[in-house]
RNA sequence: GUGGCCAUAGCACAAUGGUUAGUGCACAGGUCUGUGGCACCUGUGAUAUGGGUUCAAUUCCCAUUGGCCACCCCA
């Protein structure tokens, strides 16, 4: 096939460029590895304390999510992709995992297994926000949620995994903690509040008056420092805790001294979604001191924004129709997990590097190679090919750029000798070895490469055969 | 949802109200007819879209679309 034959330039490009929709983001082989790390990671870890994998629809019934994320949030009121289907049913696309589990938990009678179900998931969601760096309307999401348990040791395990999770990474987080109560505690201490800001309404900023009536509990992290200053003296929900609530906290926090997790308490954090009950928390990156403000100005350390979140949701199995059920879960934000990752230029080992390049010279050595290829790879070995080019200069460019250990060179000559022609890339040297045995010898060499890529402590990453979602 | 900044090849960046809009990397081919990394040469490839001002717009104006930043909120 003469390969002269340019592509012709076809139909004439549409005046409009077809682009990514708004908030979307196309995620490339180039930042595969970084999905594939922490896919592998959770996998490990989910495992390792005992969570099962979860998949529930990318669609819920709307009602799902207006009766646990709650109406009035910012999530369900403007950010839900909402719409009828063809049945007329008003359908949403989920804006995050722990309703869906939990509807699942019910509806598939998890009640009656041994309890707690700890169920553990990946995956897309939604919501129609403005984008910025680190936020998508098409998300990802993984989540961990311990259905069933009330014990405070429940909650400390949880951050505990969360914890350890970045912190196996090697990204420097921390844990922030607090416990916001029980419904009833809850609507005492927003009591409290209303009154401590009433008399001193006029020194807020206008979203804080904005707040005062609709979310009183976001007035203590507001950022504008008149605000700060109000916030500092505000009455404090712990000590507004309910009796019970507040032993379980503190039992909480005994576990995480325990087990030397390090938190910092935190009595401004509150938590958006209406299910949360008692304990929450956040992960947050620390500051990332590799990020200096440079001389030209181009500084790009975003803004403090969490890795993940979460806490209890003791009533929302009840609430979304199942029996009385105390729940906890977590969830963080894969997208911003990158970001992190990429931002400390975290090693993540390396990506795919194929072990064998194949190259061929002339029609014959093609059709061989073609069946090298396939019996190598079924060897188990990682082999790399150009078969559609014709010199043999393109195809050594190509193994040099891929990094190949070793280029295996089979031409005319080789075919009529019955051998093929091993050349080490790195040495330049090259010997010939009878066809038939190039399986064996290519494993002799790689195996003495094995060795000393264990030394340089490079060990590729295994590639789990976990689902990619 | 509010406010601001921005948009030139695949990527990173130049330039200009007036002939063919440059450079680097990348990609393709060549110098090298069976051998990669280096060098040199050649080539492919772009002013996001729509409208307006103007003799003339990639440049100025407006809108749309998209990106970024700060809010809001959140992962």
């Amino acid at each position: 096939m003469p390969k002269e034959e340019a592509p012709k330039k076809t139909a004439e490009r549409p005046k409009k460029q077809i682009q990514l929709l708004r908030g979307m983001k196309d995620v490339l082989p180039e930042e595969q590895q970084y999905w594939d790390f922490i896919q592998d990671r959770l996998a490990t870890i989910a495992q390792a304390y005992g969570f099962g994998l979860i998949k529930t629809p990318l669609i819920e019934e709307t009602g799902l999510f207006v009766r646990s994320v709650g109406k009035d949030t910012d999530i369900v009121e403007k950010e839900m992709y909402t719409f009828q289907d063809k049945g007329g049913e008003s359908v949403s696309l989920a804006p995050e995992g722990t309703a869906s589990v939990v509807r699942a938990y019910i509806e598939h009678g998890m009640l009656s297994r041994p309890q707690p179900v700890k169920l553990f998931y990946i995956g897309p969601f939604f919501r129609y926000d403005r984008p910025q760096a680190g936020r998508y309307r098409q998300f990802y999401q993984f989540g961990f949620e311990v259905i069933g348990e009330r014990h405070p040791v429940i909650d400390a395990q949880l951050m505990m995994l969360a914890y350890n999770f970045y912190a196996g990474a090697k990204l420097p987080v921390s844990l922030q903690v607090n416990s916001i109560g029980s419904p009833e505690s809850r609507a005492d201490y927003r009591k409290a509040l209303i009154e401590y800001y009433k008399s001193r309404k006029n020194s807020l900023c206008e979203d804080c008056r904005q707040r005062l009536q609709k979310n009183p509990m976001r007035l203590l992290d507001c950022k504008v420092p008149d605000c700060q200053v109000l916030a500092q003296d505000a009455p404090q929900i712990i000590d507004h805790l309910d009796e019970e609530s507040n032993k379980h906290f503190v039992q909480v926090l005994e576990h995480l001294d325990e087990v030397e997790i390090p938190y910092v308490l935190n009595s401004r954090l509150v938590r958006g979604l209406d299910y949360y009950t008692g304990t929450v928390f956040e992960i947050w990156p620390e500051p990332n001191a590799a990020i200096a403000p440079g001389t030209d100005g181009s500084v790009k350390q975003s803004a403090q924004s969490a890795l993940g979140g979460g806490g209890r949701y003791d009533t929302l199995v009840e609430t979304l129709g199942g029996q009385p059920t105390p729940a906890i879960g977590y969830a963080g934000g894969i997208e911003r997990c990158i970001i992190e990752l990429k931002d400390r230029a975290i090693s993540i080992g390396a990506g795919y590097r194929p072990e064998l390049f194949i190259a061929q010279l002339g029609a014959l050595a093609r059709k061989k190679a073609l069946k090298l290829f396939e019996d190598l790879r079924q060897a188990g070995f990682k082999v790399a090919e150009s078969f559609a080019k014709d010199g043999l200069k393109p195809q050594m460019e190509l193994a040099n750029k891929l990094g190949t250990k070793y280029a295996l060179i089979i031409g005319q000559k080789e075919m009529m000798d019955g051998t093929i022609l091993i050349r080490d890339m790195e040495s330049g040297i090259q010997e010939t070895v009878d066809f038939q045995k190039i399986t064996a010898e290519v494993r002799k060499r790689l195996e003495k490469y094995g060795v000393v890529e264990k030394r340089d402590g490079k060990i590729p990453t295994p590639s789990a055969d976990q689902a990619h979602p």
